[in-house]
DNA sequence: GTCTATATGGAGATAGAC
DNA sequence: GTCTATCTCCATATAGAC
């Protein structure tokens, strides 16, 4: 089995491997900790951002190895060596790029399922739902057009099969488990494997609608616009809500029948 | 806006353009046509379909961008000259794994869309959708390797800005159509918004289950595995089919006190 | 921090012998 | 039809001046 695109990967070296580690540290810690907070300083992360933000665009469109890192650099009009000044290499800006993002709209879908289960006095699937979706769902409605693009790179990333699913498990796999956890108080007889396969629907259907490709323009013939968030939130709980009861119904009515 | 990976498109120049028109005529011709089918030729049609099952395997896993010609032509144990030969460019090989096998797979849909409506004395949304994914399904269960790299080909397709769209809807959207006009008639009360939604919805479910890309094995623990056909495509019916109504049901209420 | 220059290797594609 | 040899361009990455 030939290795695929291994190029970069082994292209880099030890010594950038350990500049990574430097350098990363540098620039992730908190800006109050620097004490002169000077104007290259101040230039320097914003720089940063800017390919940050060309990077996401790009990745999301294009996919990891669709990319190159000259695109990126000339998005952002900013050279190209500075990219593995800030990064280290290709990957290193990869990462950055899930990093930046994942970490806050986390926090917050944690936060408003805690919320949900402390506040409501019984849970339902689609309480649950609603509490899981609606931080990324406000995101999309709300903010700039960097985190759309984030969203159609996590989009594209959780259809990959070499690049995407390490990515997905690290950032995601914790907001997963806590939803799922959810869905056992809402719906106690259910089974596991109906709320991961129900999870996975669920899942798709998040992610067609997030990857904003278009499709659905052509499709509709213009009918139906991915951009529309209202439109797609909340038929998005409506149907899942639908489906999940469904399919743990089922199963469970199955499974009674068979051990009477 | 910088331009992303033209290389391979500029390259392939006039001359080749030319090529796979000559060739892709010869090579599609049937084989009854030809009168002597000799042994070199039969070595031929064999060499160019390893070639086609490697170009399967391989994008489905690493996408357009991350395969490249001389990957392909290892993994088939073929010169890399060969691949242009055959197919011209890249991407010309690439068009042709989706050309190989989504003619036949469609037709089977068409047809069983075709038989379900002549049938069934009333058209059901649970019906009409085992019309629509019977087919696949039926290949994911039964067919070899190849079909299964297919499937996942096709689900990342679906879900990629640039290379995917074109194609999906090249080969995919008369097969969309005919289910929605099944819908209709199951729902007739339904908008064309709420059908087109939850097709996106259903479409992006199926996608996940078939991009196989091992994140359910990752997420259930082992519980539940991405190849088991019998355990997600049962749940997809029942998933989808309630989703769908349910959809369907709340905008179609809510017009309706809308305008009492 | 930023830019210039460059090393090194692999990409897509073609010509032409057999 | 198949393989060898090769062209040209661009990829990732680094060194070092400023």
């Amino acid at each position: 089995m030939p290795k695929i695109r291994p190029s970069f990967q082994l292209r880099a070296g030890k010594r950038a491997g350990k500049r990574i580690g430097k350098l990363s540290r540098q620039h992730q810690m908190p800006r109050a900790a620097r004490l002169e907070t000077s104007k290259k300083a101040q230039r320097s992360l914003e720089t940063r951002d800017r390919l940050l933000d060309s990077a996401e665009a790009l990745f999301a469109r294009h996919g990891l190895y669709g990319v190159t890192v000259r695109n990126v650099a000339q998005h952002a009009h900013v050279d190209t060596a500075l990219v593995y000044y800030y990064f280290g290499t290709k990957r290193g800006m990869f990462d950055a790029v899930f990093q930046r993002r994942a970490e806050g709209i986390n926090q917050a879908r944690m936060d408003a399922m805690r919320a949900y289960e402390e506040e409501s006095s019984s849970i339902t699937v689609e309480g649950a739902l609603r509490a899981f979706l609606d931080p990324i769902l406000d995101a999309d409605r709300h903010a700039d057009e960097g985190w759309r693009n984030f969203s159609a790179l996590v989009a594209s990333a959780n259809n990959s099969q070499d690049w995407g699913g390490e990515m997905m498990s690290r950032y995601f796999d914790s907001v997963i488990h806590r939803l799922i956890d959810l869905l056992k108080k809402a719906l106690p007889h259910a089974s596991e494997e109906d709320l991961y396969w129900s999870y996975m629907m669920l899942s798709g259907s998040l992610m067609v609608l997030q990857a904003s490709t278009g499709r659905i323009e052509l499709l509709s013939g213009g009918i139906c616009r991915s951009d529309d968030v209202d439109a797609f939130g909340e038929r998005l709980v409506t149907y899942a809500a639908a489906g999940l009861s469904a399919v743990c119904a089922a199963r469970h009515r199955e499974t009674n029948s068979k051990r009477p």
